[in-house]
DNA sequence: TCATTATATTTAAACATATCAATATATAAA
DNA sequence: TTTATATATTGATATGTTTAAATATAATGA
């Protein structure tokens, strides 16, 4: 599959663009990110095995937690610049 | 909806991204969409309103044909961003 | 007006997806 | 070991999506 395409199928599931552009901020363990999209467990290790199977993130296993950032720099150019216009208060 | 979310939403089908993909290169009528994505004339049709309804593409009716172009500024940016990087061949 | 062409809408079928509860697995601690 | 904790997988259900055929509408020309 294109590479552009599977980026879109990646980010355009509310869950999945949340996880995401909460991951820009910096790697996070899967017990962070479950009360932050406010989903059940079994929801988000699914949605977070989505994503790395779609290349848009990368897991490592730190004793009992495993921990998420997203791993393709054309995802995070993408959302970087989805942000509102810089210095404007409330675009 | 969320902006970004939509943008997602709306070219994360192989139809409707090779669509707006076609209509980066200018402005374009139905019947030329039509044998690009190689789809029936309802389903382009229905594809071409969902892209309008989420606010990516506008249209203008000229006699019998309609128009449509893509009219977000951000996807035109995010797709002419996804294309292979520049001056390498073949990326 | 009537026929033709271009596009839109409706309908039905097939398919895909998100979610959660329950259960399984992995790791560490007692 | 056994227990507790973190994450993954399975199974079921519900919901949403894409597609094409058939039909409707809109515009033009004969």
């Amino acid at each position: 599959m294109k590479e552009s395409l599977r980026i879109f199928k990646a980010l355009c599931d509310e869950t999945r663009l949340k996880i995401v552009e909460f991951l820009l901020d910096g790697e996070k363990c899967v017990c962070e990110i479950i009360p932050f999209v406010k989903r059940a467990q079994s929801t988000v290790s699914i949605q977070l095995a989505k994503l790395e199977s779609f290349g848009i993130v990368e897991s490592r296993r730190d004793g009992k937690k495993v921990y998420y950032r997203v791993s393709n720099p054309k995802v995070k150019k993408i959302l970087s610049e989805l942000v509102s216009p810089k210095g404007k208060a409330k675009n």
